[in-house]
Order: C-alpha cells, then sequence, then structure tokens
DNA sequence: TTGAAAGCGGTACCAA
DNA sequence: TTGGTACCGCTTTCAA
C-alpha cells in the first residue's frame, strides 16, 4: 500500500541504494539522478518508513517522557518544553503518566526500554533507584528531571531545592510570620530539600523548629489539592495553629487555602501562603497565589537538550546537572504589607 | 548488547522460531521446552525488540495524538483519559502539541503518519480537511476528539455543543441576566455549535441577539485567559455592557474574570460567568467557576477505546460518532440565587 | 512439536 | 557515481 524505497527504484530503473542516499542527502549522487528520484518521491508522496530505519540504525528519534501526572500544571509546562525542543530537532516524543505510583512507573519504563526510544526524560516517584540501574545495563541515556536521588550520579535537570525553601520561607517571615508550617510530601528529593531549606531559615532567623507544624504525607490519594485540604485541616485543629503556610508546589497550596478560607479564615490576614511552581494559573486562583517560579518551561527543554545531546555522543559522558536559579513571584496570598502586586 | 531471540536459541540449542514462538503463547511448543526457554528469557533480562516487530507485523503499537496545547487543563485531562487506557491495552502513546498552530499540525500529522503509529487522535484547530484527505489515503484509522468537521464523516468523540450553548445559556437567563454575551473562537466546531446553542436559547426566550455582544477571536495568542481578557475589555467599553458572559470555555473565562474585576464589578452580581470544560482548578478560582462538564477523561478514555478497536478491526468501519453528555455544574460565577454552591 | 527459509523496509560497506 | 550483498531482530509460512 505504501510507497517504499524499492517502488520508487524499480519505476526509475536505478538502485535501491541510490534512491536511499537521494533520501539522505549523501554527496555521492549525480544531480540529475537525484533530481530524477525527488521528483518521483514527490509524485508518489513517498514516506520513510521510520520504523525500518529505526531498526537498522539502532536509533528511533523517539524519546520517552514519564511524569507523576499530566493533568498538574506543572509537568504539563515541563511536557510542553521538552516537545518543543524535540519537534524541532525532528524527535518525537513518547509520553507517560505514572500516576504518582512507583509500580506504574516502573512498568512504563520497562515499555520504554522495550520499545528502544533514544532517551528517557524520568520526574520519577520512585523511592528506590533500582529502575535506573536497569536503565543503565540498558545503556540508554536518560535524564531525572525535577526530581533527583542521593547516591545517584545521573543527568538532573532541575532546581536549587535547598534555596527554594529558603527563599520561600525568608518571604514569609519578612512578611510578618511568625509561626511558620511546612506542607509537603515524602521520600521525594525536592520535598526532602525544600524542608531542609525551611529549617534553615527559620534556624537562620533564631526561630524554634515545631515538629508539630510539619506535614509530610505522600500524595498517592489524589490531585494534591485533597492532600493539602487533609494536611490544613490538621494544622488547623493544634491549639496554636500557624500564621504562615509554606507549601511544597501549588495544587497542595490550593488545598491548604480551602481549608483555611472554610474555616472562616482569611489569607493573608490570619495565614500567608505560599507554593512552588508557579503554575500558570497561580494568579487566577481564589487568592492570586504567590509562588516559588521554577521555570518549568525552561526546565523541560533544557532537559529535553540534554537528553539529546547524550543521543548524540559517540562515548559515554559523565552526569550532567543542569540547575534553573528559583524566582520568587509574589502575590496576594502572602503579601501582609501595602504594596500592590501586580498581574504577573 | 542487547539479548536477542537469537542469543537464547544458540543458548538452548533450540531454533529462533520456537524461542519466538514461546515470546507469544503459541500452542505448538511442548510444556518442557517452553520452560527452559522462558527460564532462559528471564535469566538474561529478554525483552523483544518492538521496532523489529513493528516492522514485520506492520503495527506498532503506538498511538499518536495530538492536542492544540498540553498545558490546557482540559487537553490534558483528555490525554490523561487516553494514556491510561492505551497502557491498559499495551499501547504506548505518542503526543505532539500543535500550539494551536494549523500549520504546525499538519506538520504533526505528517511526523505521525511516517512514523508508522498505529492510529491517530486528533483535537484539531485546522480550518480545512486536507490534512485528514492524506490520513485516509495512507489507510490510516483516525478519531476526532472534541472538534470535528462539517462534510468529514469521521470518527468521533466529542461533546454536543449545540446542548452546551443552550445549558449555558439557559442557566444565565434563568439567573436573571438580560444581555447576554457570547466570546469563543473562530472556524472551531466547538465554538460555531455552541454559538448556536447560545443564540437558540435566547431566540426560544424572546430576547435580542445583539452583534455586539459576540465575541470570536481565534486565539493564537496566547494562552486562552489573554485572549479572554481583551475580549471583555471590547465588551466592558460598550454603552451597555452585559450582565451575562457564556465563554467558550474555562481559560477564556479565566480571562474575562480579571478583565471583570479588574473594573471595578462584580462576579455575579454586575456580570454572571459561565465556561465550558469544567477544567480541574475551576472551582478554585478566584470566583468559583460555573462551567459546563465535558467530563473530559471519560471523553479521552473513549477516543483511545474507539481507536483501538478501529485498529483491530479487520476491515474498514464505517465512522462513528460518541457524544458526551454535557452537564450543568454551578459554582458562584454565576449564582445569583441563594442557593449555596458546593465544592464540587 | 520443531525449524528452515523468506522477508518486513530500510542502511552500511565495499566493489565495480 | 552506482549498486550488490549482507544484515538489523523479529514473524510467517510451510515442510519435516
Amino acid at each position: 500500500m505504501a510507497v517504499r524505497l524499492k517502488d520508487i527504484a524499480r519505476d526509475l530503473g536505478v538502485s535501491v541504494v541510490t534512491v536511499s542516499k537521494v533520501l539522505r542527502n549523501h554527496e555521492d549522487i549525480s544531480t540529475e539522478t537525484r533530481d530524477r528520484v525527488l521528483k518521483r518521491m514527490k509524485e508518489l508522496n513517498y514516506q520513510p518508513n521510520l520504523a525500518a530505519r529505526a531498526l537498522v540504525t539502532g536509533r528511533s528519534h523517539l524519546m520517552g517522557l514519564v511524569v507523576p501526572d499530566l493533568v498538574h500544571p506543572f509537568f504539563a509546562q515541563v511536557a510542553k518544553g521538552v516537545s518543543s525542543v524535540l519537534r524541532n530537532r525532528g524527535y518525537g516524543l513518547v509520553i507517560a503518566s505514572s500516576e504518582e505510583d512507583p509500580d506504574l512507573e516502573r512498568q512504563e519504563i520497562g515499555q520504554m526500554l522495550a520499545r528502544r526510544l533514544d532517551g528517557l526524560l524520568i520526574a520519577s516517584t520512585q523511592w528506590t533507584v533500582e529502575s535506573f540501574r536497569k536503565i543503565e545495563e540498558q545503556q540508554r541515556p536518560y535524564v531525572l528531571v525535577d526530581r533527583k536521588f542521593n547516591g545517584l550520579p545521573a543527568n538532573f535537570v532541575g532546581s536549587d531545592d535547598v534555596a527554594i525553601g529558603r527563599m520561600a520561607t525568608t518571604h514569609l517571615l519578612e512578611n510578618g510570620c511568625k509561626r511558620l508550617a511546612y506542607i509537603g510530601g515524602e521520600h521525594v528529593s525536592t520535598a526532602i530539600e525544600r524542608l531542609e531549606g525551611f529549617r534553615g531559615a527559620l534556624t537562620s532567623a533564631g526561630l524554634p523548629i515545631s515538629n508539630e507544624y510539619i506535614v509530610c504525607r505522600p500524595h498517592y490519594d489524589d490531585a494534591g489539592d485533597v492532600t493539602g485540604y487533609k494536611a490544613a485541616k490538621e494544622l488547623l485543629a493544634l491549639t496554636s495553629i500557624p500564621d504562615g503556610i509554606f507549601c511544597n508546589n501549588d495544587p497542595l497550596a490550593m488545598g491548604v487555602m480551602d481549608a483555611i478560607l472554610e474555616a472562616g479564615l482569611r489569607i493573608p490576614e490570619d495565614i500567608c501562603i505560599i507554593g512552588a511552581g508557579n503554575v500558570r494559573y497561580a494568579g487566577a486562583l481564589r487568592v492570586p497565589l504567590s509562588s516559588i517560579d521554577q521555570d518549568s518551561a525552561l526546565l523541560g527543554s533544557r532537559s529535553a537538550e540534554l537528553a539529546l545531546s547524550l543521543v548524540q555522543a559517540k562515548t559515554p559522558q559523565r552526569p550532567k546537572q543542569i540547575i534553573i536559579p528559583p524566582q520568587l513571584v509574589v502575590r496576594q496570598s502572602s503579601m501582609r504589607s501595602t504594596v500592590q502586586a501586580g498581574r504577573p
């Protein structure tokens, strides 16, 4: 049904090899032959079979991306950044969502390896590095995106999470918050390091760290905002409630917001909130949400570029870390001063 | 490097064919041989080369999905629905974003055809059906998602958009709005049909239709909310401003909301707003947004199921239309009555 | 129950 | 400049 090199070769009375060379712009073909071949290709609307090419060259020109949740605007942005870089380089993108489930993630990675994708980009929800050892065994290049692992020297593109934690916390302190709480996940490097930054900032400020105010939850349950809602409920049940909350990410912060408003408290007057990730719609929320911007689109595009460079490298490269600097975005949810916020 | 059937065959002193049969659970292999083969596969952690299999079988076990914008929560949900169905059926998903650009979309479709993906799912931003003729020429099954074309009898999974328009408009009328405006896109079937529903509802109610109140804009410029913002500005500049606005989708409505609040007007007291798509965070917005739910996740999963059935069909099927019934979700942005809204 | 041979649609190498 | 041949890893067919 579909046109093949063989068909064109037959029509023109040349060999398949010649046609193949024209296809790939080899130099050693006469202009005349080249033109005849190109003409015929146009006529028949020839499309090379990339599956066949992949088999012989060993390159599928396909990258794989695994994210915890496609609907999470942060990862959606990352995916968008990845896809635009890949498109411009002639690469396709296979996307899988792990639904925040480590088992599913392992499974998806396995599938991608079997498909012989040229490289993998992974925002992992795993606790262990087992999957990554497997990828290394197969000698496939991979890039950790956003989330990394201690003791796994791998290619990584992400943020300085300790700095994010410190930045958010300092901002809350500067807005007069005295009793700071943290809500985040477990096991994930971003959560762990941001908590570290949170602790560091409090210590620097000479403030005590209360364990009651540190809520760590895995968020298998749901979309993140549900987790935030529940976590905030716990905080609000304490005898002395916090007056500032740093949420590990924006969806979490949205749930927290719900719980606070539902309890009849005001944001930011009673409690300041700040998130992280600076999700596309953060400024449009019930109370416009302050956040630490991680430039998610850039994060995606840099990841893709790194992956491409690994794929193109002849020899194994030593792992590279690319850190995108975070940036404070102040909106109403944390703004107790009189300065007006823009519409960023 | 990677283990091949041949390696296992050599190790065990059997033929490649035998190993291949075991791999695919053929009946005509003795239990003894089968066990030996399976054991060796485990030992070597054998992964079949799907690219090779794709070449010979002509099936890549890969579906393609083209959406206008990955970060738009509506399409993100669709993608999630698609991906979960495909995963369970052993299919992978190649995603491309057209960035609302018809040329880019054509290009992406071309790429997917060249990759010999088994089927295509497309939420199109095109004005013409040229691309789809091309897909048909190649005999590849495809499903239009959410957006369809007049005079193109194709497989389609989407909503009854006229009903959506009518439902939204009627709701605004029931909430006492007298001067109704519509903001939507151009050329896209959803926008056209929802506008038709809007007109129909006004006519049924015996109300005049003012062209000033109908704003149709392509939204190449940006994320949709920017378009909504600009469109609302225009409406607010009129001598008699509307008191109810139906927005073709939720991001549009978010921009509209911004413009209205910025003008010092109240929602819903001065102007009611309703969107469509019922995006994940619609309830968390500055003013919780009423919307017409389209069950985007179901839309995605049904699309995937349809595509799979087409791929598996031996003979060409006649095009099938699957319509997901819309549902009104009332939140504060359109609620002038005294009834309290839940937290849906 | 097993396997030899042919071939899927390309590319690589080297000789003509 | 051109093309014969081998082969990428797997499946299919059919004979043993």
